[in-house]
DNA sequence: CACACAAACTGACCGTGGTCAATTTAAAAA
DNA sequence: TTTTTAAATTGACCACGGTCAGTTTGTGTG
């Protein structure tokens, strides 16, 4: 853990990475086994705990790089000015957390400053969506089109918690019977954002 | 599965319930480890998965129980007519969630709908939190005491978002460093529930 | 170069959840 | 009672995440 310092070291946790990446990309994240990444890599299981503090590590570092892809492309969209175009906006990052169960487990517990083990690009990515979501309702409150009356901070989190609602729901019922996610929370984001 | 016919059957899973809840009496749900119950139980491994899918279900089978307890407790509670006292009279119940990640954790894969296994208890328990709580809001907005432009049962559906939102963020930080979860939850309810 | 020391790596091993063909037990049929 | 049939139970076995004492490899030092 820590730093790798030694060249050896860093193309071991690169070769790790891109083994699970290439398995993740053939089977998705459940089926990821570490025997497989280990073998994908040519190395010894061992190792593999040397350099990620247990399976969910390396989970972390590949949804987390996803999650900053979705958020970048989050962050291009034009500043929405509805709840319902909130939304429409935030549907790359909460179709990605409705792809896989583990996806959105991996970005619920590592969501909040991760605890001890776990890397920080999930945490960060959070906080950045936090930032994102802030601006935008803060921009549309003053433009009269979303509430004023509470801290763009506060109503951000607020959003995060229907999207983690809504997904949540989105794997406890038969995925079928069901609307997409981001078309679910628009009932919620219209409570919560809009004016009355 | 399915009803046990029985009465041999129905012994034996009561046998189980009864060791598992003993042992997690002693050690909490975190430890609980089915050669344990079924030890105590006095059967073999094989019994237990006869009679529950996976471990997660006799989890479920106590966790429900305890939250039935702790909602009929809510229930009974005066009905509570600002966002505050809706946090104070739901204290017993988001307690509960945040003693253990692993209450959490099975709560919120079975709150809904809970998918081809699982107790329906949990859910059925979620379903009535909701009815109190669309309740309460229901009757205060009429008071002119909470909003009253959105139907109470997505309100109430939205306190239990923030319920999620508050108690994840509790596990996710370092435990000490954080007022408890019924208090975190008192400026999101506020902004939810209130009148403007 | 030789040596010492630490970083990196190895793979046998363990704990625990979960499976299933074989066996026992209870109840219905003869 | 004996036979038949299905429910209930068994325990050896497997899969997979995770550990750690021991070995190898790289790097700085005299």
């Amino acid at each position: 853990m820590a730093q790798p310092v030694q060249t050896r070291s860093r193309k071991t946790r690169a070769a790790l990475v891109q083994a699970a990446a290439t398995l993740v990309q053939a089977q998705g994240y459940e089926a990821l086994r570490i025997d497989e990444v280990v073998a994908g890599a040519g190395v010894a299981k061992g190792t593999y705990f040397a350099h990620f503090t247990d399976k969910d590590g390396i989970l972390a570092e590949l949804i987390g790089e996803e999650m900053t892809h979705r958020l970048e492309q989050m962050a291009r969209a034009p500043a929405p000015s509805t709840p319902g175009e909130v939304a429409q906006a935030m549907e790359p990052v909460i179709g990605f957390l409705a792809t896989e169960r583990t996806v959105f487990d991996i970005v619920m517990r590592y969501s909040g400053g991760m605890g001890p083990a776990g890397n920080p690009v999930i945490a960060d990515g959070i906080t950045r969506q936090v930032e994102i979501l802030a601006n935008w309702i803060g921009a549309a409150a003053q433009a009269g089109l979303m509430r004023a009356d509470q801290d763009p901070a506060l109503l951000a989190e607020g959003v995060q918690a229907f999207v983690a609602q809504v997904v949540a729901l989105h794997f406890c019922t038969d995925l079928g019977s069901r609307r997409p996610p981001s078309q679910e929370i628009v009932p919620y984001l219209d409570a919560w954002l809009g004016v009355r």
